[in-house]
DNA sequence: CATGAATGAGTTTTCATTCAT
DNA sequence: TATGAATGAAAACTCATTCAT
């Protein structure tokens, strides 16, 4: 993933080729998100982006492709804000409050990538670039898994179980805003109520259980 | 939404044809969450229900219509369980925690159901279907977001906002399970996690707030 | 092969269809000889056929098996004329000299059967369409090589070569008119000369080998 | 033909560039003999040559102009084998055989000589270089034409016809090594066989005609 | 000259939808 | 009403060819 596909070499010279890959990429997310990955035709990316259409499967084998480079894009973007939290110590609730807001916030201010990964998973069984997508997600729900084991414990939330707790996260804010999105919700959400919200896991599952009834 | 597109009158006697509808939407559902909207093609669902291709449009105008029955479909189904809780006055926090637990278990035991809203949600930009489609779902929150809206004061949760809370107890239970489904997880977890999950957002809006540092 | 190749199914009011298929074939012939097999469109088919282009695909999966169902009727129908002469027994040099003349004249009215089999030859190697084509040849040649065994053993022809006979043959009929038709030879060749022609291997093989020199 | 098509000079210190040349030639006839000329990609040929994809045409003005070359080149080797049976002037009936045998070893020796003149054949209705071959093959044959046209009176063969002559001479031989080559016939065949099928024309023509019954 | 990035015309194939039977 | 044959608009992708470096 992230790599050159057809012929790996990269020229020295080829700034402007690079220049043109980012092009597609950032018009092919923000019209994926826009009009859907599959309303959204090649053809629309490359006029967006000012190259000819065969410009496109110079840089991506094959539109799937394009579309888990960007996925592979979108995650790395979001571990590199959420990684930082894991690094300095505090306590389990704090820990897991700092996630869930950072990844509400992320995908407040970036729709597009939550439209993005919601529409890719739709992709999962279909070809080889599906399943990079699919590997791709599960890495990155593992990595985030293990940034949270330490906090499992004293929450008393089973560690074998840490996934789904990434999941949660990342299905929250991925679906609130993709849900949210058409019907005018969540993107307006005040930043405070969303603080809100993005702690509400931590909070939720630091309290005491009362005994079960 | 949910009437018969052609011919509007539901003629009495023809239980065969209204059961060639319903074989028709149980198939379709079923293919669609199971290969996507798009993989899956209009002659799979009739195959599948045993009738001609032909037929799917006599009882639907076009797919993305048959896509709009299902979601209101849906919508109907998860209400159903919902409902109920609102009828019996409760405290703020049980009454929200039980809509999130409901929501989980819904779409842990029918991950079809969060497949065809998540993917839904999809097309709602394209044609009149969409539209359809769009109000369905705002309608839906509306009407949660009226349950909870006693929940909201007890909470300190700006009642206008309240569809904002719906539509987080929806995204929860959808994204955990759509996004969950090809990385196998989701599928398995125990009840006791889920409920746990459920009541998350309960008790993390129902704790009180410290002072925010 | 030869086989409706979608569904297998052959209603009997659809005489039409098969008429329809008939012509697609008729014509698929007739211009993919003239123009190439390449450079023949399917459109063009279909244009020439008075039908839309995607009908084309209800009846051939794709054109490589369309060529495949070509090849399989000019074989049968050239084997049509060949085998009878297998039937009554004759002496080997007039068994050889007949089946020479049949494929040299079968091809001199047919000289589209001779472009199609060449051209086919090339598409051996890609797909399964081309394995088809390749066995019916494979089959064909057996066919023949059969034929005639009997008459190996009266030319010292080792039989365990029959095949490269019947190869010789074909070649033979389908090479000259193949390479002659550009040049306007072939076509136009006296039958008297051609009928030479095809007993010349007859002649050739029976006479007496001299002492190499 | 054969001339450098850009710049007509030939530089005599580029050796290099005929060097490419040549290269680019060989690579190019062994892949399209192998894989079809239209399933051959210029880029395969120029990858093969170990030089850059432009650098092609730099070289042959077009690829069919490609094809027109290697098809010059091809048509000069095989005259080359072939010229000097006629010089040493023999009976018709050995002049005849010792053709036909050149051309079968010349082509059982080169497989990708008959595959390449095959193919070419079918682009000769398409372009100038569609031409260019054309009018090469004409002239190929009208030399060989000229060669058997001593032998034709004796063989009492009509002279008016020995171009077809010389053709069926050719068509056999490229016939018979290209079907065979997919099938796995004609590779292998003893040079007894071949050279027995090579003195097989003239010999069927030797032998005096019985009254044709 | 050599190169390889860019190009877009051209092709096969798919599939929702229509409609005659 | 049910059917499946026919349709043609689309769309991804290919690749010979051009051309700036």
């Amino acid at each position: 993933m992230e790599e050159t596909p057809r012929p790996a070499r990269e020229g020295p010279r080829s700034k402007k080729r690079r220049q043109t890959r980012n092009r597609l990429l950032e018009e092919g997310l923000a019209l994926m998100a826009q009009r859907g990955i599959h309303a959204c035709k090649v053809e629309e990316i490359t006029r967006a982006a000012g190259v000819g259409k065969g410009t496109f499967f110079t840089h991506f084998k094959s539109k799937q492709h394009f579309v888990a480079v960007l996925v592979d894009q979108v995650l790395n973007d979001l571990v590199r804000r959420v990684r930082p939290l894991g690094l300095s110590p505090t306590d389990a609730e704090s820990l897991l409050a700092g996630v869930g807001t950072v990844h509400l916030r992320y995908f407040q201010l970036r729709p597009q990538a939550a439209a993005l990964l919601t529409q890719a998973v739709g992709l999962v069984e279909h070809g080889q670039a599906g399943e990079a997508i699919k590997e791709r997600l599960a890495e990155h729900l593992e990595g985030v898994a293990q940034m949270l084991l330490p906090a499992c414990q004293s929450l008393g939330w089973p560690p074998e179980h840490a996934r789904e707790l990434a999941l949660m996260v990342l299905a929250n804010a991925v679906g609130f805003f993709y849900l949210g999105a058409p019907l005018g919700l969540g993107g307006d959400t005040p930043m405070s109520l969303l603080d809100r919200l993005g702690r509400v896991l931590a909070r939720g599952l630091a309290r005491k259980d009362q005994p079960p009834q």
